[in-house]
DNA sequence: TATGAATGAGACTTCATTCAT
DNA sequence: AATGAATGAAGTCTCATTCAT
């Protein structure tokens, strides 16, 4: 199959380029760089890819379309409450930073900047990302598991947010030690989930028994 | 006042720099684009910076030491316990996005993949901004106010996280439509503190008879 | 022949080196003049020669070599003893400037400055063509041809400096006026052998009476 | 006396481009690093010199004046023959490496190269000092003491290049250890007076008995 | 399809020189 | 006369991209 072979080499321009990336750094990295790492000549590159920065969005697509796949069919077989594959949703991401280290280090580092500035890139994968997870959330409005008066959008780039941040975090620390991300994934559930406060809410406050509907 | 003057030039290089590498990127900024928004000599850059990167760092480091010490000064105006401090804090944090709209964008941007690259930049600045949040989590969980069990490290970056990401949102939206800063801190301070969780905390809860389902 | 064309280009570019450095001298010559000069993009001279030193170092290298071993295959095939030789070689030496002409004036005029200042280069040709010299000096000590007496370092440096000033003066000049080096070479060796005193040596006299005045 | 600061200062920056000359060269010295040196600001010695080149060839020509004034002073002292005289300016030459190891280094390292492309200086200092040589050669000549056969121009460009070349050494050397130059001188003028070979000279050879006129 | 040598636009940076003080 | 901050022309070098093979 030549057609197999093809798409075989442009696989491995985009697993070294994520190599690469998450290395140095889009602008820091060189096209020899990736051609390099994937074993290709330089100008081998430019029969998959565009250029430097089609490069950089086609690998951040693939990647994102295959998460968010791989995601979807997961939350489908895990079924349950949107609390619960919320909670599973959460654990997945985390567990980026040990099982695709590469992949997190490049998502955290170089999706806001390079992004950003790379030919006014829409970015509709992480879009779709997060709507991924306000499908859930509203869901959960719905549901009657999560308030109702809390504005979907916003939650949902708090833990998009924090998610992010944390995973960075983690897969920084990854290098020296190894990590629970399960714990970490429990923590943040429950922050999310229950909040921080060691009291109940203020005013919403159930004083009497309480019958579920 | 002649030397006046020399301090206000490397002053206005570095508001250009801000302008510039918040519009641009860094890396798609050209030295000789913030000399000319600075209105100086590209070579005048030179007299008071090292390097393009060194200019970064010390755009960065200055203005974080501003919102430092502006903050710790709020801070210990504002007084009460360490929610109320806290929410003091995230209310700051996202008044950036109507209150310098450049600085929200170039740090909520440039921070991470910048900082990340450049001359293997340590970025004490943002370490002690995180160390005033967790202590002021660590004073709450000692107040009774936070639950203790949580990783205090883990939350500040939590929240950080979420509201790094808010910012970036409010701050790319602020150029369409004008936002109230304050409805949102107060929705994410309700997320942080209480959870968004309809129901109690399981396991947790108190007082009255509760009927299960 | 694909594999004759890029040493033919490295080849060119070091000859359009020389050509620059000899007229324009190595501090005033631009990267872009050599480039213009080997018909090649300034870019090129970067795939062979790591910076505008290694070029000068490479350039002086690669010629001394060539005329070192020129000169070691010539006084080799001339036979005779060490005087016969040293004529030999003080003749080529200064043959130099109606034979490579450039190659004189890159050598005389650019050797003692650029090498002392450009990266500390030890210079290893120069002290290999000295030691040829010096070879043949001791030699002729050994011989008796020479006077043993005599530091055979001291009269090796006192020899190529002459030589070099003799060269570069006969490059100079020849600009305007054909020159007769080997007449030159023939007077250089009268005085090198003889001295220019026009009486024998005082207390190695020999053979007859010599009466004090 | 205002007078005689203002001089004062020209001196200081001389002074201070020697140093910094002899020790960076000339290409690589910035004007900058001389006005620090002098102890002047960077500006004022475009007061004293037109620029760079003029700063270059100032300190030569000034340099050289005293050499060529005190040279000829003693030499008329010295008085004697001319093979005298020249055996006094031989040694001269090569204390420089002792006495003002500075100006040695200058003036072997940067006169050729720097001299040749500034300007297209013509250097008549250097030209001379070469006259003040050629004189004693040519005296000797018809004093009957140096070989009439020899071109005086062809012999005084071998002996200065041949101290030229022994001088840099010394003055490499003398870094490292200390040097007996008046040794050295001594050697130069029996290889110049007498030449290396062993015996007398061929063919000029005395039988007889010779009587001093 | 694949190569990789070659290109050349463009970036950062230096530094001789100027001129307002 | 002296300063030194400022200038900006110009140089070295990089690297994304091309194209002949």
């Amino acid at each position: 199959m030549a057609k197999a072979k093809a798409p075989e080499k442009r696989v491995r321009i985009l697993d070294a380029a994520l190599k690469v990336f998450a290395e140095q750094g889009f602008y820091n990295a060189r096209v020899a760089d990736v051609a390099r790492a994937a074993g290709v000549a330089d100008g081998t590159i430019y029969l998959y890819f565009q250029n430097k920065d089609d490069l950089l969005i086609s690998l951040f697509e693939e990647r994102m379309e295959e998460i968010i796949a791989a995601l979807r069919a997961d939350l489908e077989a895990t079924g349950g409450d949107a609390l619960v594959r919320l909670r599973r949703m959460i654990e997945r991401h985390l567990s980026m930073a040990v099982e695709s280290p590469l992949l997190a280090e490049f998502i955290t580092v170089e999706l806001r900047q390079s992004a950003k500035f790379v030919r006014e890139y829409e970015n509709p994968r992480f879009q779709e990302y997060l709507t991924v997870l306000r499908d859930l959330v509203e869901e959960g409005q719905r549901e009657g598991l999560i308030r109702s008066g809390m504005d979907s959008r916003l939650i949902v780039r708090a833990i998009f947010g924090a998610l992010d941040e944390v995973l960075l975090t983690l897969t920084l620390a990854s290098t020296t030690r190894s990590i629970d991300f399960r714990e970490v994934a429990e923590t943040l559930c429950d922050l999310f989930f229950h909040g921080m406060a060691s009291g109940p809410r203020p005013g919403t406050m159930p004083r009497g028994p309480v019958v579920a509907p």
